[in-house]
DNA sequence: CCTACCGATCGGTAGG
DNA sequence: CCTACCGATCGGTAGG
């Protein structure tokens, strides 16, 4: 069917230049990136997507990034530095495998329920990173997953915990969290501290722990 | 740097036609197709990559294939649909909600041992499905959902599990087995059922039932 | 911040 | 099963 209105009302294209809108900033750039990203993808989305979705032409977006792969290794990168920053803040500030288990699990739960977007593209575009950034990617997310088991190795060792697997612990713990990120709505019944405070209590009931 | 090689010896594009190789079969084409999506996403892999993965030149494929939607399509219909059938066979074996949630944690886990690469392009690929595909998928998983979590709730309603959310038991306990299709190895000293076995117990420890 | 444009690649078709 | 080819779209550059 024809849209006889394009012929009456062609689409006028804003150039922001001459209209009286605030320039777009960096900030609202990388906003649009990690929306578009986590509901469509890496490859998914184009830059012409994340243009549109500011107002902006594609070639304009070049005023505020490097290319497509460097938003993405923003983004990847941001999220693993604050991640793992939690997760050791909340192993020092206690001094036993409990405690320390109990805060670990309720900071990562929380961070994926309080920031889904940045998780997502984390867990589902981190691969698509190429060069040093892959390489601090993997990294940071090594030394996550080695020090979560290691916390878990120590209190099954010393009697805190009872399991018969660190490796599946370790596993299972980190990844129902990670899930959190994909379901969670703010809108819901739940506010994201429930959610952290339940899943770290089933963390420690994975591991044989019960109050 | 400049391949002199290439102009002493050219690739040499060999003709299946004339060449005494077996003719490639649709189930080899989705094997190649399964593989790719499941290593670098749907949009990450282009129809060239999944032909010369199997020998052929892209559009030879449309001998085996209809779309490449549709190769998603399919993976993605098959693995709900034994996905699902695989979890009423395990409640409808048991009369109890310990055994049933034990066993259907343990098919759920033990599938995406085995079938790695099909389910991870379920979870990270439906999305991308469109029109009835998309909606079939959506209504399986929702079932699935459903009633997993049903089997929660009426296990803590029943005084069978002590839990104070069936709705965040049920997700923990469900995305902490779909996680296992993305670190599982064969090549591991883990089996597939010693996985499945620790994660069916790992289930009933979260609804907080110790053996 | 825009328009105009680049080479590369995409899924897919025609024809043999 | 191939070669030749299609229009569309991709990330990115030039120039103002």
């Amino acid at each position: 069917m024809k849209d006889v209105s394009a012929n009456l009302r062609p689409t006028r294209r804003i150039d922001r230049r001459s209209a009286g809108v605030a320039p777009v900033t960096g900030a609202d750039v990388y906003e649009a990136a990690l929306t578009a990203f986590a509901d469509r993808g890496y490859f998914g989305t184009s830059l012409k997507d994340i243009a549109n979705a500011v107002g902006l032409q594609a070639p304009s977006l070049y005023n505020h990034i490097s290319s497509k792969a460097d938003l993405l290794s923003e983004i990847v990168l941001d999220t693993l530095s604050t991640v793992f920053a939690d997760f050791e803040a909340a192993v020092a500030a206690h001094d036993n495998p409990v405690d320390q288990l109990r805060e670990a699990t309720y900071v990562y739960a929380l961070h994926h329920a309080t920031h889904r977007r940045e998780t997502m593209v984390v867990n589902q575009d981190a691969r698509h990173l190429e060069g040093k950034s892959l390489e601090q990617a993997q990294d940071m997310r090594r030394t996550h997953e080695r020090d979560f088991r290691r916390l878990i190795a120590d209190g099954i060792k010393d009697g805190y915990f009872q399991h018969p697997s660190p490796k599946l612990a370790s596993f299972a713990i980190r990844e129902m969290c990670v899930s959190v990120a994909r379901w969670f709505h703010d809108q819901g019944d739940l506010k994201p501290e429930d959610v952290a405070r339940t899943y770290a209590s089933q963390a420690l009931r994975v591991v044989g722990v019960t109050p």
